[in-house]
RNA sequence: GGGCCUAUAGCUCAGAUGGUUAGAGCGCGCCCCUGAUAAGGGCGAGGUCGGUAGUUCGACUCUACCUAGGCCCA
């Protein structure tokens, strides 16, 4: 009877898994298709239709349009679409409308350097039509790598900060600012090159070898004696030591640091008689040294306190004199810890100068020569001064040294001279006006979450210290302040007047306007000059600082569009962004509204690669999304994201995504696996009632009713990594390891509409809808495709929300008697393996039958109450409770466990073909005599005929 | 140099208010299965918690310093 027919007619009676749904991901295929059909069925828009209850709303921060994404983009927008999701599962409305920053230097950069030497020939408008082209081009291409990622959102109609509309919105923050007091005009120092007569920024410098002189200046302190700490001192002056002598003329105080000890080292003047040197103690020897000092004594040390706030005589401007400041921005590296400080040449010194009520003054003109504010070398240029200058301080007896110096020096990069530092007129925004700074602390400590929480300190501390912010950018690529100039009497201004009229042309034409139309098509009518009343005037040729436009998009977008509103309840970004967006939206916000522009603040940190060192170029150790989403699908890469704790830095690395990929490939086959057991289940006639389920089908339920309230829990807590872990742990573990394995006898064997299959079903049919979304706002792809699979179901998983758990499935009790149950698996697995691996005894546990001596009465009591279920639960042919020994002849191993001795003997009577256990009944059927008895009242009854 | 952050097995993560032999999953090794099969199951070996010094009867958990790394400034 055991003919290999025979076999084959058994096999044909069970119920094995039956899917279409592919073991094999190949997510790189089939992701585009599902996007497509997300397109198609306009999903977005279906979702944002549907009646919804409550809504939220993400506020993008917008990415710059310049190169493609990269990981960290993909970090950033994979979980703002996890959390939108998340809320559009919950039911909400969850618009999500992408932005980008399409003005600012990068760009105007990379086309300038584009164009070359044609650059000159171009007019500014011509250019910014090239940025615009530009910023467009990156827009689309980043737009469309974002998709790629399965982000959802309004991808046909983003914001972007070039946008007219989305300009009157930052100009209209622009006006109330002005309106109310925020912005005035003010002195900043800038790189400057005299040569192109053009401020620099940053990135436009290159630092290149120069000879500078070097010299030590003794500044002379006037009336010393009127300091009681300073009497015994015999003509004392401090020295200082500078590169830069032409900025000299621009001096207006000395720093000390406020912690450095100071010493008056007595020295032999050059008119031969004793004079004192104030320097930094340690530094005494170093300047000796350096300024060929001979011979010297130490007659006092002071601290820089008793020095504070003297007037010394100036070095080179007689009717001027220089005041003693502290300041912590000196060095004892070299020098002698007395700093030159002129507050119109550097920015430390404009820092400390302004702390010290010390006015900025700039005896140098745009073309690098000195005004009249220094006569005596007016017209000078100051590079040529240097010489003239020295020598004129030796006349006077102040120079101690002087000598040359080779180093690095910041250069224009496009001529290559040597630029100086030099302030000049910019707008400013008035951090401390209206109080504007404590009423930003106070919204920060009191009612803006912060996610993590230590945000909070960190913006705190830097609102709390951060200058007035320079609006003003002197570039063509961005949008423009709208002041204009008195012709007359050289006064400029802002006036919301102008601004609104400004408004109106940007409305109809965009910010171009600006530079397409005479200064008249923007002054109001009788608008005159608020200085002399003169009414002609030109346009000044300032644009927004780019963080301005990004700082606006709240009142740009948010309040603008119909679908949102402001304030947002989020804000998640990146944490460079405490210093970036959060705080210039909050800024403007707090300047026009008068309130935060979001109630939360979510930050993550930046992607590393795989030893926590950051990802360059020149290290080559970048991985680009592109390359994850080729190798293992954008599935997979959200998964990644979804596993890291993004409250610090996220690794990558090719081990990171392999561990994740198996992650994955092991939730996909519990998905299927769940999928090919409810092929043949019609839950409209199958489900079987929660009271006529197996214990075991209720202690599955138990334990999904535990996930999806933690999963629910943790999405709203933003933990994802927590999700990741525990619905791949049960996967693993709850599922494929224990709940699936048992169940594999009842669902392959009982029979196609036997009731126990058909519990086993339900259980498995309600796991499947319940993870299948708690999955659903991660995997996104994968869970739509396996949706799609199950009934065939015409909408998406995307359009469904959480299901909430049955509350009868809610069953602590049961769940504490089964961990017990498993603790008991746990020690027959353990002997079931040595009487498999060290004994040969036996292969597939179904070979076994085991025998239990618990270690308690209560272990004992529990046992019995599952004793009819054992052999199921051990997955072995034979499980029974024992008081004693079983015959010894009988055993192979056993194993002392905590809660029970186990024994190990191979199962009574003979293999059944068609459900493989090893039972005394298998021969008794005359009809099947090779099946066991439950067999062969399966097949007699479903298969027979 | 300053502000903020991170540092637990090869990887990703757990480890309220300090208290028995530091947990999980993956990976790895060995074994089983071949009716989830480019799948599934089992067992096992791996950390003394970045380092040092303290506080404490007792610290992965508190303090200080240091090291490495990250972001933002200077």
């Amino acid at each position: 009877m055991t003919t290999e027919a025979n076999k084959r007619d058994f096999k044909a009676t069970l119920c094995l898994p039956k899917t279409d749904f592919p073991m094999r991901a190949n997510l790189a295929q089939r992701e585009p298709e599902i996007l497509a059909r997300w397109k198609t069925n306009k999903l977005y828009e279906q979702l944002q239709a549907r009646p919804a209850k409550g809504d939220f709303i993400l506020h993008d921060g917008p990415p710059y349009a310049n190169g493609h994404i990269h990981i960290g983009h993909a970090l950033n927008k994979i979980l703002k679409d996890i959390v939108v999701r998340y809320h559009s599962m919950l039911g909400k409305r969850a618009p999500y409308v992408p932005g980008w920053d399409c003005h600012g230097l990068p760009i105007e950069q990379k086309v300038s350097s584009e164009l070359g030497p044609r650059k000159a020939e171009k007019t500014p408008l011509e250019i910014r039509k090239l940025c615009e082209n530009y910023a467009l081009k990156w827009a689309k291409t980043q737009s469309e790598e974002f998709q790629r990622l399965g982000v959802l959102g309004d991808w046909d109609n983003p914001y972007l900060t070039l946008q007219p509309d989305v300009e009157v919105g930052i100009v209209g923050a622009l006006r109330d600012l002005v309106a109310n007091g925020y912005v005035y005009k003010g002195m900043k120092p800038v790189f400057w090159c005299a040569e192109c007569q053009t401020a620099l920024a940053d990135a436009e410098v290159e630092y290149e070898n120069h000879t500078s002189p070097s010299i030590y200046v003794k500044i002379p302190i006037i009336e010393p004696e009127k300091r009681p700490v300073l009497a015994d001192l015999i003509r004392p002056s401090i020295v200082i030591w500078t590169t830069t002598p032409w900025t000299l003329p621009a001096n207006l105080a000395i720093s000390l640091h406020p912690d450095f000890v100071y010493v008056a080292m007595r020295v032999k003047g050059p008119d031969a008689k004793p004079e004192d040197y104030i320097v930094a103690k340690v530094l005494v020897e170093n300047f000796a040294r350096d300024a060929e000092i001979g011979e010297y004594e130490i007659v006092k040390e002071l601290r820089a306190s008793d020095l504070e706030l003297l007037e010394c005589e100036h070095p080179v401007q007689l009717d001027r004199t220089s005041k003693v400041i502290l300041g912590t921005h000196v060095t004892a590296e070299q020098g002698t810890g007395a700093v030159h400080t002129a507050p119109g040449h550097g920015m430390e010194d404009f820092i400390v100068c302004q702390a010290y009520g010390i006015p900025t003054f700039v005896p140098v003109d745009a073309k690098g020569c000195f005004t009249s504010e220094f006569q005596l070398m007016e017209g000078m240029n100051v590079w040529e001064a240097n010489g003239p200058i020295i020598r004129y301080l030796d006349e006077r007896d102040l120079l101690v040294k002087a000598a040359k110096i080779e180093h690095s020096y910041p250069h224009c990069w496009r001529c290559h001279q040597p630029i100086i530092y030099r302030a000049t007129e910019q707008w400013f925004l008035r951090v401390d006006h209206k109080e504007l700074r404590a009423k930003a602390l106070k919204f920060i400590d009191e009612s803006i979450e912060w996610i993590p929480r230590w945000g909070h300190d960190r913006i705190y501390n830097m609102m709390a210290t951060r200058p007035d912010w320079c609006l003003s950018r002197q570039r063509v690529w961005g949008v423009p302040i709208p002041a204009v100039v008195c012709k007359k009497c050289r006064r400029s201004t802002l006036d919301v007047g102008v601004i609104e009229r400004f408004m109106e042309e940007v409305a109809k034409r965009g910010t171009n306007v600006w530079f397409e139309e005479p200064v008249e098509t923007f002054l109001p009518d009788g608008f005159r000059c608020p200085e002399c009343g003169a009414t002609e005037f030109e346009k000044e040729d300032n644009i927004l600082d780019v963080w301005f436009d990004s700082g606006s998009t709240h009142l740009a977008v948010l309040e603008r569009r119909r679908e949102l509103r402001w304030p947002a309840d989020l804000y998640l970004e990146g944490s460079d962004q405490h210093r970036g967006w959060f705080q210039s939206s909050l800024i403007v916000a707090l300047g026009t509204r008068e309130a935060p522009p979001y109630r939360a603040v979510l930050t993550h940190g930046f992607v590393l690669d795989g030893k926590g060192e950051a990802m360059s170029k020149s290290k080559g150790n970048v991985i680009a999304p592109e390359e994850i989403i080729a190798k293992y699908g954008a599935d997979v890469l959200r998964l990644w994201v979804a596993s890291q704790d993004y409250r610090g830095d996220c690794r990558v690395s090719q081990e990171i995504l392999d561990r994740v990929g198996e992650a994955y490939r092991r939730i996909r086959n519990t998905f299927r696996y769940l999928l090919g057991n409810l092929s043949d289940f019609d839950p409209s006639q199958h489900v079987v009632p929660y009271e006529n389920l197996l214990e075991i089908d209720r202690w599955i339920l138990h334990e999904l009713f535990k996930l999806s309230k933690q999963v629910r829990q943790a999405y709203a807590d933003y933990g994802f990594h927590k999700i990741y872990h525990w619905l791949h742990e049960f996967c693993v573990v709850q599922l494929s390891a224990i709940y699936l394995d048992i169940l594999k006898d009842r669902l392959y064997c009982s029979g196609t509409n036997s009731p126990q299959r058909r519990a086993a079903q339900t259980a498995q049919y309600y796991l499947f809808q319940h993870l299948v979304r708690l999955a659903a706002p991660i995997l996104v792809f994968t869970t739509d495709e396996a949706f799609a699979h199950l009934g065939g179901t015409s909408g998406s998983v995307h359009l469904e929300t959480f299901l909430e758990p049955d509350s009868q499935w809610d069953q602590p009790a049961l769940g504490e008697e089964w961990d017990q149950l498993l603790v008991v698996r746990g020690e027959v697995l353990r002997a079931l393996e040595d009487a498999r691996q060290v004994k040969r005894a036996i292969g597939q546990s179904l070979e076994a039958r085991v025998a239990l001596i618990p270690k308690t009465a209560e272990w004992k009591a529990l046992l019995k109450r599952h004793e009819e279920a054992l052999a199921d639960i051990f997955i072995t042919s034979q499980a029974e409770i024992v008081d004693e020994l079983i015959p010894a002849e009988t055993i192979v191993t056993s194993f002392e466990g905590s809660a029970t001795q186990v024994f190990v003997a191979r199962a009574l009577g003979n293999k059944c073909e068609r459900c493989w256990r090893i039972l005394p009944s298998v021969g008794r059927d005359a009809e099947y005599p090779t099946l066991c008895d439950r067999c062969a009242s399966v097949v007699r009854r479903y298969y027979n005929g």
